[in-house]
DNA sequence: TAGATTGTTAATCGATTAACAATC
DNA sequence: TAGATTGTTAATCGATTAACAATC
C-alpha cells in the first residue's frame, strides 16, 4: 500500500496549529466547522485548509463541514500523537529543566523516561519525579528503555560529542534546542527549534515601528 | 527612506541562521567565503543564498566572495541587533526563569530589565540578579522603562488577560511561549513560538521509521 | 428538494533555481 | 589578463487560491 504521493512540509508544519485550534473548538463544545469558520478564527484561506486536510483523506462531509472531535483525532493520529513515544532529555540546564517539567509534553503523547548531564553537581538530583542521570551512562540506557526521541539541550560546544554518541545508539528523532543545527543524518529524524532565531526574526520585524 | 520593495517573509526567516553559520565562521578565523561554499555547509543553494542577499544590497565582491566579518555585521544591522532592546519577561515560572537564565539573549541584544509574575510565591524572589516582580505594576513600569520586547511565558489561561493589559502599553513586540497563538494587534508585533507544534512535527517525521 | 459545503481541478501567484553578463 | 564569483534576469517549480461539480 503505497501511499507515496510525497506530502509538502509546508503542510505537515500546518497539522500542529490545526490540532491546536481544534483542539479549543472542542473544549468549548462546539461539534462541527466549515473551512469557511475555521479560516477566520486561523485567518487562512478555507481553500488551503481543505486542501490540507485532503492531503490525507476526506475527513468532511458536504454540506455539513468537519466533524470537530472526529478531525482532531485525525490529526493526532496523522501526527503519530497518543503513541506515548519514549522520551530522553540531554542537558538538565535550566532550559532542560523547564521542558521536563513541561506539562503540554505527556500531554501530547511524549513520556519522558530519562533526564540525563555530564555535571557532577547535577547528576543524582531531581527534576519533578525524575532523577539526573550520568550522561555516560545514555548509551547503555537507550539499548535497555528503546527511547525514540532525545531532546537536545546543552551548550552548542557539547553538541558534537553528544550527537555522536546518540548516532550509535538506536532513536529516530532528535529534538534540537541547542545553537547550532544538526544536520538528520543516517536515518534519524531532527527538528532544529531556535529560540534565538525567533527573538531575531521579532527584532527584524519591529525595526520601523515608531 | 523608500526601499519598498517589500521583502518576504521567507527570506527574513533564513537570516537568522545565516547570522550564525557566519559568526562560526567568523569565531573559526574564516576571513572570506563563497555562496558555493557557503551553500554546502549549510545545505542550501548557492543562488538562493546571492538571492536573499541582494534584497538588502550588494554585499559580495565579483571573483571573490563575501567577507565573514562584514556580511556577519551586516546580517546582525538587518536583523536590528546590537540596538540592546530592552525586553521583559512576563511569567516566572519554569521557561519564564529558564528563558531569564538564557545566554543568547543578551548576546544577541537584548537586554533583560524586568521579569513579572502574579504568584505571591514568586514575587520578591530572584532570577539571576532580576527580583520578580508583581504583575499588577507592569503597566507602571513600561511605562516608566519602556521596554520594546515582552516575552510571554504563562499558562495559556492567563494569555488573554496579559496581552490585555500590554496592549494599553507601548511596546512593539511579543514573543509568545504560550501554547496559543497571540495575533499581530494595534501595531505590536507578534512571534508565536510553540515547542509543542516542534515535537508534533518530529513526531509526524519518525513515524514510518523501523 | 434546496442549500450548504466539501473534494478536486484549474489558474494564479510567488519562491526557488538556473544561467549568464558584469566585474573584481 | 584570465579566473572566479557576484548580481540579476529569465525559467522553472511548487504552493496557494479560485472555481465549481459532486454530494450530503
Amino acid at each position: 500500500m503505497g501511499d507515496t504521493k510525497k506530502i509538502s512540509l509546508e503542510v505537515i508544519k500546518r497539522l500542529p496549529r490545526y490540532y491546536r485550534y481544534l483542539g479549543e473548538l472542542g473544549k468549548s463544545n462546539i461539534t462541527r466547522i466549515s473551512s469557511k469558520e475555521l479560516s477566520e478564527k486561523m485567518d487562512v484561506t478555507a481553500s488551503q485548509i481543505r486542501q490540507d486536510l485532503n492531503c490525507f483523506g476526506g475527513f468532511g462531509q458536504q454540506g455539513y463541514g468537519y466533524n470537530v472531535e472526529s478531525l482532531y483525532n485525525s490529526i493526532g493520529e496523522i501526527l503519530g500523537l497518543n503513541h506515548g513515544h519514549k522520551t530522553i532529555i540531554v542537558g538538565a540546564g535550566n532550559l532542560g529543566k523547564a521542558l521536563a517539567l513541561y506539562k503540554s509534553f505527556e500531554k501530547r503523547g511524549f513520556k519522558l523516561i530519562g533526564i540525563f548531564d555530564n555535571s557532577k553537581s547535577k547528576i543524582g538530583t531531581f527534576i519533578g519525579r525524575h532523577e539526573v542521570l550520568d550522561i555516560c551512562t545514555v548509551e547503555e540506557f537507550i539499548k535497555k528503555n528503546e527511547p525514540e526521541i532525545a531532546v537536545i539541550a546543552v551548550p552548542k560546544e557539547a553538541v558534537g560529542e553528544i550527537t555522536a554518541l546518540l548516532s550509535k545508539c538506536k532513536i529516530k528523532g532528535i529534538l534540537n534546542f541547542s545553537y547550532t543545527d544538526i544536520s538528520t543524518l543516517n536515518g534519524v529524524e531532527v527538528e532544529n527549534v531556535h529560540i534565538s532565531d525567533s527573538l531575531m526574526m521579532l527584532s527584524y520585524k519591529i525595526k520601523d515601528i515608531e
